[in-house]
DNA sequence: GGTGTTGTTCGATTATTGTCGAACAAGGGT
DNA sequence: ACCCTTGTTCGACAATAATCGAACAACACC
């Protein structure tokens, strides 16, 4: 299995911001951000598990995730320093927020 | 005419997000970063005057920019203080990137 | 080998969004 | 009054994207 987890450099910026434009995404972001790293059955938000692996898909290819298997399970972490490196201050104005206001 | 520029606070971040996601908008949102005030037909980005119009009125919706009557013209401008206020870094972080990688 | 757990992939469906031309509205000249 | 410029709005269409169930793959464990 590919895991296609691309130089930041070479996204979009328009493909980042997309990857944080999507309420279930960005409440995986959060828990990321404040949970380190994560199965991707912990990010229950009300969607099918189909659906659940779709937005981890999108945030990995955006280069806002990288992704490791452990046994059965997949672990999931935040490119952080990457991400502050290349965008500083972005990941903390998103996420310095409500959940959705 | 209704402008419908609502309070910034009363808009989820996704929304925010989501206007920025656009190639022809974050150029316009560049150049008025740069060049301050400017009139909705000074953004030529190789689109109709329907589709520019379209998505001037998603950064307005989305809290991004104030437009004002000005003759046959409309002024538009980033409202920048509010913008960092709530996103602190948003926009440096976004706008501080080459064109398109 | 068989069973259960965890994810991914494959259509299919639906909703959202970008795009355009054409019609319309509001102003400013002359 | 007439015309030109500047934008907006109205369908319509095409492209994207979110969502799901079902089928599949990989692994662990008994």
């Amino acid at each position: 299995m590919e895991l296609h987890e691309p130089d930041l450099t070479a996204v979009p910026v328009t493909s980042v911001l997309a990857a944080l434009a999507d309420d279930v995404r960005l409440q995986i972001v959060r828990t990321l951000a404040e949970g380190g790293e994560s199965a991707c059955g912990s990010f229950d938000f009300g969607v099918s598990k189909a659906t659940r692996s779709h937005h981890l898909r999108v945030l990995r290819e955006a280069g806002l995730t990288r992704t490791r298997a452990a046994g059965t399970s997949r672990l999931v972490r935040l490119r952080r320093d990457e991400l502050d490196r290349l965008y500083p201050g972005l990941l903390d104005a998103v996420l310095g927020t409500r959940t959705s206001a």
